[in-house]
DNA sequence: AATATTGTTCGTAATTTTGCGAACTACGAA
DNA sequence: TTCGTAGTTCGCAAAATTACGAACAATATT
């Protein structure tokens, strides 16, 4: 059969913009962020210490971030050292900057406020 | 008593910053921020078009970038017109950037792969 | 008045998220 | 070996998210 149905399915690049979004949509996963590139530290127990919420949430949060990419963790034992993954923080970098780049001015719609 | 421990709430730019992000975080929002500032058209049932999902569902996704403030919605009878909320569009654009514009390069803790 | 169009809201279900304490792992020091 | 430190994982509960169909509201058309 012809193709003529529109492609509803989303895009790779929404995808991931909207993973990295839900990744970063949680004031404590957005602290840890901060504070890993701050550099203040990259050990647990300091971003345990940042944080209003008991540890095995805070290593739940990391775990996520990890999961969505944001974030990479290496054990230098006793402790646990995570940092900022460089390669997919430049990813983000440039999808939001993109998706961000949108002229809202050009585009306005909605008649403005009277 | 004093001041000595250490302030871990969450700052107002963090959870504005959260918030935002958490809108962000579905693909179906991503895909209908989009196609708002692309301006194909502002009317929901267009939009509902553009997307794999039951009107109900597209409502509701709606109502959060809504509750967000990413977008606001008038009715035009009988159609109902959306768009970008320019003012915290703008806002977006400027936190998201700033908290982008963090420097990796100079940050970088755990050690580069070998 | 009956119909059609355009969306919203309601009720419900399934899944995910958030959070905690307790138990556990891994290691080094006493 | 026993203890302490540093985190992770487990088990659970409460709440939020995602999704749908059916019912509803508001208006225009026949």
């Amino acid at each position: 059969m012809m193709d003529t149905e529109k492609n509803k399915d989303y895009t790779i690049d929404n995808e991931q913009l909207a993973r990295f979004a839900k990744a970063m949509g949680h004031p404590a996963r957005i602290t840890i962020l901060q504070f890993l590139a701050s550099l203040d530290s990259c050990y647990f127990g300091d971003i345990h210490n940042e944080l209003p919420i008991a540890k095995a949430t805070v290593s739940q949060h990391l775990k996520e971030l990890k999961e969505a990419g944001l974030i990479q963790g290496e054990i230098e034992t006793p402790k646990v050292k995570y940092c900022i993954n460089k390669e997919n923080w430049e990813k983000a970098q440039h999808i939001f900057g993109a998706f961000f780049e949108i002229n809202v001015e050009k585009t306005a719609c909605c008649s403005p406020e009277p």
